[in-house]
DNA sequence: CTGTAGACTAAAGTCGACC
DNA sequence: TGGTCGACTTTAGTCTACA
């Protein structure tokens, strides 16, 4: 799986956790609405800054935090 | 600290680690030499796909374990 | 509220050269 | 080997608009 496919979904996965729409996640950040949306999908490739506007500002937590989760570790899927 | 000096840092921490050459990372990860050494400074905002080829094929580790360190661990952490 | 699309401009990423 | 300097092409990121 893409690595931007992995990001969107943790973002997804943050965001419905803590109950905010893209919009306001997007507000937080400082970043577009609709580029915004384009990440959570897949279908950009977001920059290192971008991305970190997004997970800090926007989710309210730390990159080691973010990225602390099976889906980025390595190679193979659950089991 | 800009998150793009923090990842330079770990980028070279790692490298040197394994006794690596910014070409020899920059040819693994199949990215240019100059942009490499870019990064390496936090001169530039790397995007995720191009961090990925840095981190996985370049470095040859996952995204889990290169943010898995105090570094990424949100506040400071001089004290 | 989400997803796409088009148009725009700032910057990512490549390449060759030099110290 | 590492660092910097242009010059260049591609794309990240913004904005307006519509379903």
């Amino acid at each position: 799986m893409d690595i931007k496919t992995k990001i969107g979904l943790r973002i997804k996965e943050l965001r419905t956790e803590k109950n905010l729409t893209q919009e306001a996640v997007a507000w937080n950040a400082d970043v577009d609405r609709t580029f915004m949306n384009h990440v959570e999908n897949g279908k950009r490739n977001v920059s290192v800054d971008t991305l970190a506007k997004i997970i800090c500002s926007g989710l309210g937590m730390s990159f080691k935090d973010f990225f602390n989760q099976d889906l980025f570790n390595g190679k193979k899927k659950s089991k």
